[in-house]
DNA sequence: ATTTCATATGAATAATTGTTCATATGTTTA
DNA sequence: TAAACATATGAACAATTATTCATATGAAAT
């Protein structure tokens, strides 16, 4: 074994798959952009989410409304809102005592919908 | 309080709301569907996943090289491709020695696209 | 047949996360 | 101002998960 040989580790074709391995690599998105994105899909991958967004989707709703719909607690709900906001997939306003929750993105139908597409086949 | 009402817990405008309530509620996908879908973008929540997926929409690569683009260990390398593969994103064919995994399914990059429309605003 | 190589996998560990409970905040109504 | 109401939030707990390490599997080469 070489003492330069970068492909230690790796399967013994090194010569043939180097250029491969570069090319890919250095075409890689950021590393913040690709964090990013991970995040956005990890607020997707929770059912409650899910459903909220689905919720939303038809009406905007208040807190309370959201939690009767999904037969929650409030304190769920709120708690999952905040990670919806944060994500700036969801705003609010306040009405009154109320505070009213509606989509924030355009894309989102979109997202969901291609998921969907996916996961019936 | 009356003793029938659903709306103990909610707020208080209780016939107003209960309408849109009852709406948004029957229109509601099927449960199961609803956590499909959660468990396909938990998928796409990983930055190590998404980054095979980059890697995989290149090329079709071994193992051994997707470790090496993106310098993490065969181990963990082969255990995230098993999630993807049961997700249906991935498929692999065997070739000699090597195993080589490629996408499987022309949706992916379309979500991850539009996941990066919304991130990168 | 035995050794080598590429990949898969089970167990263990550390880190992350969703819900509940109790309570705080801020608005409205009496 | 005080009480009632809608929502937010911090701490705690249980459950899930990504990686590492050690080892198993299965194909190719000697």
């Amino acid at each position: 074994m070489h003492i330069d040989d970068k492909h230690a580790d790796c399967c013994d074709e090194s010569i043939i798959h180097d250029d491969l391995i570069h090319l890919v690599a250095e075409d890689m998105p950021e590393e913040e952009e690709l964090y990013d994105l991970a995040e956005l899909f990890k607020v997707f991958g929770d059912t409650t989410r899910i459903k909220i967004l689905y919720t939303l989707f038809k009406s905007e709703m208040c807190v309370c409304d959201i939690a009767e719909v999904l037969g929650m607690s409030q304190s769920a709900i709120s708690h999952q809102l905040r990670v919806l906001k944060q994500a700036k997939l969801v705003r609010n306003k306040r009405d009154g005592k109320q505070i009213i929750y509606s989509l924030d993105d355009a894309h989102i139908s979109k997202i969901i919908s291609m998921g969907l597409e996916h996961v019936k086949e």
